[in-house]
Order: C-alpha cells, then sequence, then structure tokens
RNA sequence: GCGCAGUUAGCUCAGUUGGAUAGAGCGUUGGCCUCCGGAGCCAAAGGCCGCAGGUUCGAUUCCUGCACUGCGCGCCA
C-alpha cells in the first residue's frame, strides 16, 4: 500500500517531466512471482499503446530515472514486453513495523467511505422457525461486511428486516393453533402439507398448553391470533439468541407490521399512482417496473385487495431512504436473485442512483456429514438448525468457513471436517500463527528475553522478514479491496497468505535464538506487528484471535 | 422457452478495471522434532483455465455462439 502509493508519485511525476500524459489503464500491483521485485509496474505498455511508441524504450526512459528518485529504491528492472520492476530498499520495508505499532487496532483501516451513511440488511428471515446453516451464511457475511465497510470509514449500520405480517404468519398460528389441538385430543385428521410440520412447532404448542391450558376451549379465531402471538415472540426470541451466540450484531429491528400499520405502504402506493408509475388493470394495481428494465410489470395490490410482498418492500425501501442512507446493501439468499430488477426498478423510481442499491447474494450451504448430503426443509421439518450446527464446531470455525468463500458460489460445509484442528480446517492454521507468536512473547519475558527497545529494525534482511515485511504492507490494501467489493473473503485469503509465511518464517528466525538480542528484539517487534495485523483482520471477520489454544 | 449464476490440478476453491512461466489448501509421494507450541515446516508430482470463434502486441479475464450444472421466471411468500 505505501509501496504502491510511493511508487505512483514518482512514476506520475516522471511521466509528467518526459511530457507525457498519465496513463489511465496503468496500474501498479505486486507481481505473481515475487523474483520480479516488489512491485510491477505497466507504464511503459499503456504509454506505448497511447503514443505508438516501442514499450522498451519507453521503459528505458522510466527506468532511468526511477533509479535515481529516491533512496528507497533499490533496483528497478525492465522485464518481458516493458514491465518496470521494482524493488525496494530494506528501510522502507521495515518501517511498516512502527506504523503497524503506532496504527494498531486501526491498521488497515480507510477513509474509502468518507462517512457516507450505509445501511447493512441481513439475515432478515421469517421468524416461522429457528434460523438455518443458511441464514448462518447470509449472518456471517452480513456481519462481517458491516466491520469492512466501517473499517473503510462508512458509517455503517446493520439492520434485520421482520417479515411479521402476511400469510406465512397467519401459518404459523394455524400450525401452532393445529398441533394445541392435536395434543389436546380434539383432533385426528393428518396434519396438513402447508403448514410447518416441524417439531419446534409441537414444543411451541405444548409449552403454550402449559401457559394457557384453556387455549383450545377459545373460538378459533382468537385462538388462532393467540399462537400466532406467542410462536413468533418465542421463534424470534430464539432466531436474536441464536445470533447473539454467533457474535452478530444488528443495530436495528424492522417490522413490516409497523410499516403496513402506520399507513406507509398506503402511502407508497398512492405515491406510485400520483407519478403515473402505478396502474389499475384486471382489477388489480400494477407498477410499471418495465420503465425501468425489468422485463414485466408487477403487481402491488392483487385483485383481492391484499397487498403482495413487493409492495411493502418498495415501502421499506423507502423507508430506508428517508432515514438518511446514502447507499444500501440488502444480504439476500441466491433463490431470490429474480427479485433484484424489479428492486431495481423501484429504488430508481425512488429517484436514487444504481450505486445507492446493491444486492449481495449468499449461495446455498451444502451441508454434508462425512460427505454425505444432509437434507434441509423447513416445512418438511428437517433441517440442521444453526444453534446445532455451532454447538457442533463453534462460533469461530463455522464463521471463517462461511468466510473463506465468495458470497455467490455454493458452499460445502462438512461438519466433519470443519470439526477437524487440521488444514482442512484453516481457521486453526490462522489462529495458530497467533497463538504461536503470543508464546513467543510469554516465553521472552519468562526468560528474559530481548525487548522491544533493543530492536535495531534494519537487521531485518532474511528473505522470510523481507517477505513477511512486504506482506503486513499490503493489508490495508485487502481491506480496502474488501470493502470496495463488498467481499470479506478477500480478507481470509490474505490471512490465509499471512499465517503461511509467519509459520515458515516461524521455524528458521528464532527471537531467543537469535545470534544477538538487537536482531532478536527485532524479529519479536516484526511478530507483534504480524500478529496485530492477524488479529485486525479476524476482527474484521467476527473471529477470535486467541493468545493460546 | 426466457433470464441470472457457475464450469480453473484427483477434491474443495482463489484469481474484478486484459499482462510475464495460471495459484492455494486438501489428497498423493518423499523428507524435517537435543531447537520460542509438529494444530507446524520443506520438497516433488499433478493443468488444452468447459468447447469453438472474435477483439488485442498480449485473453482464465472482454465480446459472440455452443455444451453441461444450479437457481429463478405467479394477482406465491
Amino acid at each position: 500500500m505505501r509501496a504502491v502509493q510511493l511508487l505512483t508519485g514518482f512514476l506520475d511525476s516522471i511521466v509528467g517531466e518526459l511530457g507525457f500524459s498519465k496513463p489511465a489503464k496503468a496500474v501498479i500491483e505486486p507481481p505473481k512471482d515475487k523474483k520480479f521485485g516488489d512491485l510491477a509496474a505497466n507504464y511503459a505498455l499503456v504509454l506505448a499503446k497511447d503514443t505508438g511508441k516501442n514499450p522498451r524504450e519507453l521503459a528505458g526512459l522510466l527506468a532511468e530515472k526511477l533509479r535515481t528518485a529516491s533512496p528507497e529504491i533499490a533496483s528497478v528492472e525492465i522485464a518481458g514486453p516493458g514491465f518496470l520492476n521494482v524493488t525496494f530498499a530494506p528501510a522502507f520495508r521495515q518501517a511498516v513495523i512502527p506504523l503497524i505499532e503506532n496504527a494498531g487496532d486501526n491498521y488497515g483501516s480507510s477513509d474509502l467511505g468518507a462517512g457516507k451513511k450505509l445501511q447493512v440488511e441481513f439475515v432478515s428471515a421469517n421468524p416461522t422457525g429457528p434460523l438455518h446453516i443458511g441464514h448462518g451464511r447470509g449472518a456471517a457475511i452480513g456481519d462481517s461486511l458491516c466491520r469492512v465497510m466501517r473499517f473503510a470509514g462508512y458509517n455503517a449500520e446493520a439492520e434485520y428486516y421482520i417479515n411479521d405480517a402476511g400469510k406465512q404468519m397467519r401459518t404459523l398460528g394455524l400450525s401452532i393453533w393445529l398441533r394445541a389441538l392435536e395434543l389436546t385430543g380434539k383432533r385426528s385428521e393428518p396434519f396438513p402439507e402447508d403448514c410447518y410440520k416441524g417439531e419446534y412447532i409441537i414444543d411451541i404448542a405444548r409449552e403454550l398448553l402449559a401457559k394457557d391450558p384453556g387455549l383450545t376451549e377459545r373460538p378459533e379465531a382468537e385462538g388462532q391470533d393467540v399462537c400466532y402471538e406467542y410462536g413468533l415472540k418465542d421463534i424470534f426470541d430464539g432466531i436474536k439468541k441464536d445470533l447473539l451466540d454467533f457474535g452478530v450484531h444488528h443495530d436495528e429491528w424492522f417490522s413490516e407490521r409497523s410499516l403496513v400499520e402506520s399507513g406507509a405502504v398506503e402511502q407508497t402506493l398512492e405515491d406510485l399512482k400520483r407519478s403515473g408509475r402505478a396502474f389499475e388493470q384486471d382489477g388489480a394495481l400494477w407498477f410499471r417496473t418495465t420503465e425501468h428494465g425489468d422485463d414485466k410489470d408487477r403487481v402491488l395490490r392483487k385483485s383481492d385487495g391484499t397487498l403482495t410482498y413487493f409492495a411493502s418492500d418498495i415501502a421499506y425501501h423507502a423507508d430506508k431512504y428517508r432515514r438518511g442512507f446514502d447507499r444500501v446493501i440488502d444480504v439476500w439468499g441466491a433463490d431470490h436473485h429474480g427479485y433484484i430488477p424489479r428492486m431495481r426498478a423501484a429504488v430508481a423510481a425512488l429517484g436514487k442512483e444504481q450505486e445507492a442499491f446493491d444486492v449481495v447474494l449468499v449461495q446455498l450451504v451444502n451441508l454434508l456429514q462425512g460427505g454425505e448430503q444432509i437434507a434441509m426443509s423447513t416445512r418438511a421439518g428437517k433441517f440442521e438448525t444453526l444453534a446445532d450446527v455451532l454447538a457442533e464446531v463453534g462460533s469461530d470455525a463455522a464463521r471463517f468457513i462461511f468466510l473463506s468463500r465468495k458470497s455467490d458460489s455454493k458452499l460445502d460445509f462438512d461438519l466433519e471436517l470443519v470439526k477437524q484442528r487440521t488444514m482442512d480446517n484453516p481457521v486453526y492454521y490462522v489462529q495458530y500463527a497467533h497463538a504461536r507468536i503470543a508464546a513467543v512473547g510469554r516465553r521472552v519475558n519468562e526468560q528474559n528475553g530481548p525487548t522491544p527497545a533493543e530492536a535495531d529494525l534494519s537487521l531485518l534482511v532474511a528473505e522470510e522478514e523481507l517477505d513477511l515485511l512486504r506482506l503486513l504492507d499490503r493489508f490495508p490494501q485487502a481491506a480496502r479491496d474488501a470493502a470496495h467489493m463488498a467481499s470479506p473473503h478477500f480478507i481470509s485469503h490474505y490471512l490465509m497468505e499471512l499465517a503461511g509465511l509467519l509459520h515458515r518464517a516461524y521455524a528458521v528466525l528464532p527471537v531467543m535464538g537469535a545470534e544477538n538480542r538487537a536482531l532478536g528484539a527485532a524479529r519479536l517487534r516484526l511478530l507483534n506487528a504480524v500478529a496485530q495485523t492477524l488479529r485486525n483482520g479476524l476482527t474484521l471477520l467476527g473471529v477470535s484471535a486467541p493468545k493460546s489454544m
């Protein structure tokens, strides 16, 4: 990061001196192979395209000036078709250590978001049953995304949208009611297919009967209402507890029912009608989403007078923007991807720019046990709950697995593998790196080893040390990329790489057994900088950084 | 039928404004514990980046077509 900034500055001014305009598509990035130096710039290649000159000749001009630009640049090589391969002086690399020491928990943070108000809405599972593992993935991604965005300078808020209105909710009340009738021997017909068949419904009915033995004596409508209210609260308390156990935090719990009851939905429909975006046809109210790129118009109010989810979703998003969010990210299950065009159309109709609305799709989780698939369906009552999975594998392991793949690709989650404390399970690899460093610190204290004050950082010139320094310098870029792409998995990949370098260096670069205390102390500071960076990254994932394991 | 994703090593996957000899882990094979934690390290083998065209000095990356897989396409929620 520092290195990229430094080199960009030098190259831009050199390009100016030579009388060229800055090439727009020029890129400075770490080369794939470190034998090509610390950073590679394609300036000459891009300039050659713009000016019609020979790329290697241009590279020669640039390299000549770059070599003398600063003592921080150790060497500049011209390679291949005209790449500039730049290697920095060790002193420049070593300077990242005090930088990390001073920044501490903030190392890697940025002001990319410039304080913009951002809302991330995630999980938002219907409170008709406990959270399952798929919700867990969405929870991990949403929560981590909030952390990543805050770290990148956004003013981010986490929200859960509670679908507590509509037909699913009535089905919940009915399901509990029917189970209560069965438990009291008032019903023996088969349980309806379209009701929720999970065991938890029976448990709720039993609990409710214990508190309200006369439940099934009530009139049906009233009884179902009681069942609904009780069930909603019971299930929702469970959801909140599951999220808490998973270290997932929501700032706001937004109720759909409140939106309906306040008249906000009706108001939104009125506004759409007035602006000519909604029209009546066949007794229903339609939204002209085709005007904004959807492939057909969508119904807002059915001919039977009831509202569609889409209607309240528009009102909900209007409310988000009314609350002052500059940008909104919805985290959705990938099976809802067909919903994106109409939601985009709705946001456009609200007068918002494209950038104000993003959807992060979360693909299905394939739950396996020793390679065999476990089926998952709420309606069929067969599923592995998030709580069960957490009890089995722990929060850290689950989160790391969820965040180690890009969200939009399917994920195999094998309970047996995630439980294993091996490299099948990279969370331990990363945490172990942190714990190992902590162990060194303890050892150094116990045995009167070198102290940070004795360090001579200029002694850090071994290959393994320079590799670590180089990678530490890249963490801020990884954090920015994760925010820019709304992809927390960039962080997990960075952490695995850093842990790998640490384990490699660990074997050959002792602190206690260093040739002298100044070197040992310098290594200690290097290790502590690595630990700090590991912590910062793990915190972005919501995974703990243990001092011992 | 239409739309959206995906297809990279035996397996699971990275690779985002087009760059050099395409990466990682697991698995396989062979090494490393008188040495701060071996939950570790080192080395080797393993690839027509789905197929075919196109654009480009250069394509896993961009465009077109095709094949296969998954998902979605209701006045459902």
